[in-house]
RNA sequence: GGGGGAAUGUCCCGAGUGGCAAAGGGGGCGGACUGUAAAUCCGCUGGCUAGGCCUUCGUAGGUUCGAGUCCUACUUCCCCCA
C-alpha cells in the first residue's frame, strides 16, 4: 500500500500515520476526484486531550494541509455510555455535567491544530449529543438496529478480551458500537463525510460504520486507523509516572512536555519527527543521520517543534531554554516548576524530607525518606545526606531560592514569600 | 429460583498450614554506567513524632490469646442447572 497517488494519503504514508485502511486504492481514487471530508471523534472522558489523541488530530492538519475538509467530533452523546473497546472492566459512568465541562476543556487544542471558518474547507466541530440524545428508542432499533448483528458485534477484537476474561459487557457498553456507526451515517447525511480516522483500537468501531452506511443503501465510506505509539522498547507510548501526557497546560505544562519529547529513546527519534512535528522529510532524514550523542540534538528538535504546536512557540521556546540552563549550565533557571512557601517556615527551619513532600517530589516523609537513602535528594545540589536536616534562610542561594531536586531530571524551586 | 466459584498491599497481575506489614512478578522511582537514550547491574516501592506505634486482604458482624486464613449475613462479578 505505498503508491498513493493523492496528496492526503501519501502524506501519512510517509509520515507512518497509516496502519489500516479499508479501501486504499478507492479511498485514494476518491481523494483524487477532489476534496473530501474526514472526521475523527473525541469522546469526553477526560477534561483534556492527550498525546495518543494528538496522532489522530495531526492527520486532521495534515488533511486539511493537503486541501481536504476535517472534522472534529466530540463525543458528547457517546460518553454518556462509554466505549468498551479493549477494556476490561467498565468506564464509570459520566455525569451531564462532567461531560460538557470535559468537552470545554478539549476543545481547546483543536484551534491550535486546525483551521475552523465558514469557508469551504475550513474545519468544523460537531457534537454527536446534537443528534444522539434525541434519538426515539424503537425507532431507532427499528430503522439502525436492525442492520446489526449480535454475532457478528462479538465476533471483534475490541469486545474478545472481556469475553475472554469472562468479565460483563453490559448492554449499555454494548451500544457504543452502534451508536459511533450510526455518527458516521449522520456525519455523511449532514456534512458529505466519507472518512473516520481513530486509533487502531477504533477499527472495529469505524468498521461498523461503514457497513451500517452500506446496509442502509447509503455512500461508500472509509476507514482508516493509526498504529498504536509504543516506544521502541514496548511500553505504551504517553503515559508516565503521574499518568497521562495531557496536552492542557494545566494539567501538563509546556516544560514537562518538552522534557517528555527530549527523554524520546534514541530508535524513536526519526518516527516521532514525523508524526509530531510538522518538519519537512527531508530536514527530519537529517536529524535522523545525526550518530551517537549528537542525535540529542534531534531530540530537542522534536521536543520544541512538538512543544511549539501545543503550547505555542514562545512556551516551546522558554521550556528549551529552561532545559539547556538546567540541564547544560547546571545553573537553575527561574523558569523551573517554582513552590511558594511563607518566609516565616524557613526562620523557623524547615526538615528536608516535609519540603521535598511540600515540593511534591515525594508521596511521604517515608518516601522522601527512602529517596535520601538511596542518594536521590538534592539540595542546593549537594546530596541530602542527613534526614533530620532543615531548611532555613541560609540555605537561600543569591538568587533567594532553594532548589531542590528529585534524581537528576525533577528540580523544583522553593520560593519564600 | 437452585448449585458452585471469585474479590489480596488504592497502578496491575498474583501466592498465602490461624502467628502477616503479608511470597513472587510487571510497572514505577532512585543509584551505577552513559548522551537528560536503550540495554545491564544494584536499592526502594503502607503511614507516623520511626527500630516503637498506627492503618491494610470486597462490606458488616462473630469465634479465638491471636483472623487475609474459620463462621454468619450482605455487596459485586463469573460459571452450571431451571
Amino acid at each position: 500500500m505505498s503508491g498513493f497517488k493523492s496528496d492526503f494519503l501519501r502524506v501519512l504514508n510517509e509520515r507512518g500515520f497509516i496502519h489500516q485502511i479499508s479501501d486504499p486504492e478507492g479511498l485514494d481514487a476518491r481523494c483524487l476526484k477532489g476534496p473530501i471530508t474526514a472526521y475523527v471523534g473525541y469522546d469526553a472522558t477526560a477534561t483534556s486531550l492527550h498525546i495518543g489523541n494528538l496522532i489522530s488530530a495531526t492527520m486532521l492538519h495534515w488533511l486539511q494541509e493537503t486541501g481536504n475538509r476535517p472534522i472534529a467530533l466530540m463525543g458528547g452523546g457517546t460518553s454518556m455510555v462509554g466505549d468498551p473497546s479493549f477494556r476490561d472492566d467498565q468506564r464509570k459512568l459520566l455525569s451531564v455535567e462532567t461531560i460538557n465541562t470535559n468537552i470545554e476543556g478539549i476543545k481547546k487544542i483543536f484551534g491550535k491544530i486546525l483551521r475552523f471558518g465558514d469557508g469551504q474547507l475550513d474545519g468544523i466541530m460537531v457534537n454527536n449529543a446534537d443528534w444522539l440524545l434525541k434519538l426515539n428508542y424503537v425507532e431507532f432499533l427499528r430503522d439502525v438496529g436492525r442492520y446489526f448483528s449480535v454475532n457478528r458485534m462479538l465476533s471483534f477484537d475490541s469486545v474478545k478480551l472481556r469475553l475472554d476474561r469472562e468479565q460483563s459487557l453490559s448492554f449499555l457498553e454494548f451500544n457504543y458500537m452502534i451508536m459511533q456507526g450510526y455518527d458516521f451515517v449522520e456525519l455523511n447525511r449532514r456534512y458529505d463525510c466519507i472518512l473516520q480516522m481513530g486509533g487502531s483500537d477504533q477499527w472495529g468501531n469505524i468498521i461498523n460504520g461503514v457497513d451500517l452506511s452500506h446496509r442502509m443503501g447509503g455512500n461508500q465510506l472509509y476507514a482508516l486507523t493509526t498504529p498504536l505509539l509504543t516506544t521502541s522498547s514496548g511500553a505504551k507510548m504517553g503515559k508516565t509516572a503521574n499518568g497521562a501526557v495531557w496536552l492542557n497546560g494545566d494539567l501538563f505544562s509546556p516544560y514537562e512536555f518538552w522534557q517528555y519529547f527530549r527523554n524520546t529513546e534514541d530508535a524513536d527519534v526519526v518516527r516521532f519527527l514525523k508524526i509530531f512535528t510538522r518538519l519537512s522529510l527531508d530536514e527530519i532524514a537529517r536529524l535522523g543521520a545525526l550518530g551517537g550523542s549528537e542525535i540529542n540534538e534531534a531530540k530537542k528538535v522534536l521536543a520544541t517543534e512538538a512543544c511549539a504546536i501545543v503550547h505555542g512557540r514562545e512556551a516551546a521556546e522558554a521550556a528549551a531554554e529552561t532545559a539547556r540552563k538546567t540541564f547544560e549550565e547546571g545553573a537553575h533557571s527561574d523558569d523551573l516548576p517554582t513552590i511558594e512557601i511563607p518566609r516565616g517556615d524557613l526562620e523557623v527551619g524547615v526538615g528536608v524530607l516535609a519540603a521535598f513532600v511540600q515540593a511534591g517530589l515525594a508521596a511521604s516523609n517515608g518516601d522522601a525518606r527512602r529517596s535520601a537513602q538511596g542518594g536521590g535528594l538534592k539540595v542546593n545540589d549537594a546530596t541530602v545526606s542527613d534526614p533530620k536536616q532543615t531548611l532555613s534562610l541560609a540555605d537561600l542561594t543569591d538568587d533567594g531560592v532553594i532548589k531542590l531536586s528529585l534524581g537528576k531530571k525533577k528540580h523544583i524551586l522553593l520560593k519564600p514569600v
